[in-house]
DNA sequence: GTACGTGCAAATTGTTTGCAGCGTG
DNA sequence: CACGCTGCAAACAATTTGCACGTAC
């Protein structure tokens, strides 16, 4: 069910991509950070503490490689740049995003399917996939506005 | 409960903003494209029409204000740069992007109160607003591709 | 060995800002 | 007539691209 390793490496071969140290790298860098949405600055900050002379556009052009191969996927939280996260499960987890702190938390709640059933059949609009923000005041804010 | 130029007016009225011909042009854009999602430059290029001599400064000034007082809504299509359309009834529409042709149409279904009160109450995170959008193939695509 | 991958720097793209002059209320 | 608003140009920030060199297969 989830990435490993192995299964990415694979998908690389099957795609006729090479396994380069930087590609490596990166990957292992998600694995070790399986739970957050990381950019593209984030990634290259901390695969830099492992490998100082990778290039940030090498990062680029590898998150790209990867969420065309369905490794990750392409989040937009509307903060002007992209992050990334693994693209399993994504059919049920939804983000709460608050707008107060910015802090990024997941949910595992989804209701979506019969949404979708009826789009699918009313439209004609065949659904690939979907993502769904919720925008609001985390309950940490919350508690530090009383 | 929809939009008049009447109402607009009204609200930069309130919030202490001159009614300029730059505002008053935008806005009649708007009205005039109720059922798109223009992006800033989209709207430069309408407004350049009717007023040559408008800066794209002001149209990004105009439009982020706009969004302020409520009268617009930033949307991100994950395109690299941010749309905008009229915020009324926000809660009742979702967009479906098609991945092949990047057309954006909206539907009307929503079964996401449910979800919401599920999420406030086991996460105690305080709903203001949701977005959703389903990627997908639009039915004129499909026809295209047989 | 060769095509793909890399680092670097320069280019692009969307958006923001500083400023002197203009126009609304 | 004051202050907000404008156009212009320059500044910014995220991302992409061109290119000569390097390396996985």
């Amino acid at each position: 069910m989830s990435h490993s390793f192995e299964k990415i490496c694979q998908l690389l071969k099957e795609h006729n991509y090479k396994l380069t140290p930087q590609r490596i790298t990166i990957i292992e860098m998600f694995l070790e950070n399986r739970d957050q949405h990381l950019s593209a600055e984030d990634v290259y900050d901390l695969v830099k503490q492992e490998a100082p002379d990778i290039g940030l556009a090498t990062v680029y052009r590898t998150l790209e490689m990867l969420a065309q191969i369905g490794v990750l996927l392409k989040m937009d939280f509307g903060e002007g740049r992209l992050r990334y996260e693994f693209s399993e499960g994504v059919h049920h987890h939804h983000h709460l995003i608050c707008v107060q702190c910015g802090n990024v938390s997941e949910v595992e709640e989804d209701l979506l399917d019969l949404m979708e059933a009826k789009i699918e059949e009313e439209e004609g609009f065949t659904i690939i996939d979907h993502q769904v923000k919720f925008f609001g005041i985390c309950k940490k804010c919350q508690d530090n506005n009383i």
